[in-house]
DNA sequence: TTGTTTGATCTGTATATACATGTCAAAATA
DNA sequence: TATTTTGACATGTATATACAGATCAAACAA
């Protein structure tokens, strides 16, 4: 009675909304499923979305990699170096001034074809339950919200 | 041209639909949003979901607290332990078998009622972009994908 | 009573995340 | 030219995440 008093003068009230919570519960059960099918390719899912990535507009530079997969700059700088020292990615300072420009490998570009069919067969999965024809809209909708949290952050 | 034939052959048609990226996308740029805001209560997204949690529930072991977070036990574990550390919760070994009860320390629930306030600033803030009346829609959306991965998981 | 099993938590290891701050190359300016 | 500024990447530190396997208490079985 005493707990249940004492977070009724909390006023949690709306906490069960929190968008913050609500993203990274969704995120943390969907990257499992993703990881758990492309386990048998030895890669899971932040690395596989960076290799997509790269392999889309290679050669590119750490900081536009980072625009792109809305992942900070700091944190890509170290997921590229660990790539690279896994042989996935090569990273030359051929950019200008700082820029360090970002490929695949040979070992990458394979890596990347074994894990694709995987990729296919996990987000077929997840779709089949959710309603392939419903993902479009609701991924929509999340790029629409990402973009607006962006915005209204000081950092930029 | 030798890359962009790589790329083709690599057949990445589909990627950009990639519900896990999309999902950890929108969890970090949003997550990135709330912290900043929640800053001045010395507190973070995270480590407020579990206050929040525990203040809901308590006294509650660790295996509900993961199961209801949607966290790995074995994440839930440490980050129970960090905060016990911290002086934000209190953990008893009075639960049957192994299981350890987690609470709010007094110290945990000043740190929640300051925390409460900013979490409601930004919540607001993002459902004026958002759309106060679009989330709830979403929100249970989002909470259908994520008992689908759930269900889908091997490890259940 | 002595295994054996089960369920819950913990530990070892590796990766992911990000803030604060540092470094450094090139451009801008004095 | 010398100094400052700016932009891009790196490093120190702390937290978050999760798989594999270990530990341990209670229930169950032999």
């Amino acid at each position: 009675m005493q707990k249940r008093n004492t977070a009724r003068r909390m006023n949690l009230y709306g906490t069960g909304e929190c968008a913050a919570f609500a993203l990274r519960k969704a995120a943390r059960a969907v990257t499992q499923l993703y990881d758990e099918t492309l386990r048998a390719a030895g890669v899971r899912s932040t690395q596989f979305a960076i290799l997509v990535a790269v392999a889309k507009k290679q050669p590119i530079s750490v900081g536009a990699l980072a625009e792109l997969t809305v992942i900070e700059p700091t944190t890509m700088t170290r997921s590229v170096a660990l790539m690279a020292s896994q042989g996935l990615l090569e990273i030359s300072d051929r950019g200008e001034g700082r820029r360090k420009l970002v490929s695949l490998t040979a070992l990458g570009r394979r890596q990347l074809a074994r894990a694709l069919p995987l990729w296919r067969a996990a987000q077929k999965k997840l779709m089949t339950k959710v309603g392939a024809d419903e993902w479009p809209g609701l991924q929509r909708r999340l790029e629409r919200v990402t973009g607006h949290a962006r915005r209204s952050s000081a950092s930029r």
